[in-house]
DNA sequence: TTGACTACATGAGGCTGCCTCAGCTTAACT
DNA sequence: AGTTAAGCTGAGGCAGCCTCATGTAGTCAA
């Protein structure tokens, strides 16, 4: 069968649709950040001073709410990539990867449902998503290729440890930023030689 | 203010108590394997072949639930730490932080739980993660008293780098065995040197 | 064996959050 | 000014959570 393709919100042409289409996104930004992605749609709506139905209008799913909601920065981590690969194969790719690891755990629950949506075309953020494994792919193979980054790591892997350390961010209390030690230690490996 | 000691569930005296508490924990488990710590009570229930009341009566909350589904797995693990310590410090580590990646990870959303039990007093796995706790930072005491394992890792660090392979391996494809792979970059590193 | 005690079982019902849809409003274009 | 369709609204159906008043039956002592 056809593969569906998932529905992807968009700003509304008409003035009124577009203001409420920007403050429910921002209602949503700020409730996603207090309370994770499975904060409540109907205090969203209202936060945003509107019907529930309004933000269905817009974004048919909560999918599609995240998705909109996180776009501009994985834009930005796939801009960054770009501009990191002119530097030193092994700088660009930690660098790259610390900015990975804070963008994809913005919020509590953002990096499940990104790595769903790496592996899954029905899902609005698998768009983004497989942008993000392009880069990242790249990066690792320039850094192979320099031989700094050991031969045998798949970009699969590589996105393993970038989500499992944006896991553990996602989950650390805000003030530690158990996130960047823990993606340190995965590059530099616990076991001594 | 004094600490609120969680409710831990208790296999009744009753003989009819104690049936149903065995067969709603067997429901329980099945139903978390299927789809994860956020089944719903009353399918388990009803698969027990009882009322939400009952379940209730025995399982409080669903962390306490969660904790009695999971219960024999930690005491294992702790068991089994004091076994490795016999043998090769970095053998032993390793050995038991691979169990340790398993039992924590046998259903999608037991690595969150448990990860919030292990520095929250008021949970009801916190007193088995605390023991965990106990055994892990043993065992990366001394394999790094053997020079074997670096010496600025902490305990808690170690836990970071656990709960993160146990959630890869939570959110895997049940035939790809992720969490065992992503330990071993863990451990071994990945930048070449 | 019986009676009393009390642990245990039940399920309706109140609550919250999800999501839909029929009817109304209004921006935008001619 | 009229027309049109994009947009807005919120009641209501559904599912899951959890409680509590009421009913049932194991257990134990006499």
């Amino acid at each position: 069968m056809a593969a569906t393709t998932p529905y992807i919100a968009q700003r509304p042409k008409r003035a009124d649709g577009r203001r409420n289409y920007d403050t429910i996104l921002a209602a949503a930004r700020k409730a996603f950040a207090a309370t994770g992605s499975d904060a409540s749609l109907e205090d969203i709506a209202s936060q945003a001073g509107v019907a529930i139905g309004t933000l269905y209008r817009h974004f048919p799913t909560r999918a599609a709410l995240v998705e909109a909601a996180t776009r501009d920065g994985l834009d930005t981590l796939v801009a960054e990539a770009g501009a990191y690969a002119a530097t030193d194969p092994l700088d660009a790719l930690t660098h790259w990867m610390e900015q990975a690891v804070a963008h994809i755990s913005t919020f509590r629950g953002l990096v499940g449902i990104l790595t769903e949506a790496m592996y899954d075309e029905g899902t609005p953020s698998h768009v983004a998503c497989a942008a993000m494994h392009r880069c990242g792919a790249d990066l690792l193979r320039a850094a192979q290729d320099a031989g700094r980054v050991r031969a045998d790591l798949t970009p699969d892997e590589l996105f393993d440890l970038l989500t499992a350390a944006g896991w553990v961010r996602e989950n650390s209390a805000p003030g530690r930023d158990a996130g960047t030690r823990v993606l340190q230690l995965m590059l530099e490996g616990v076991v001594l030689r």
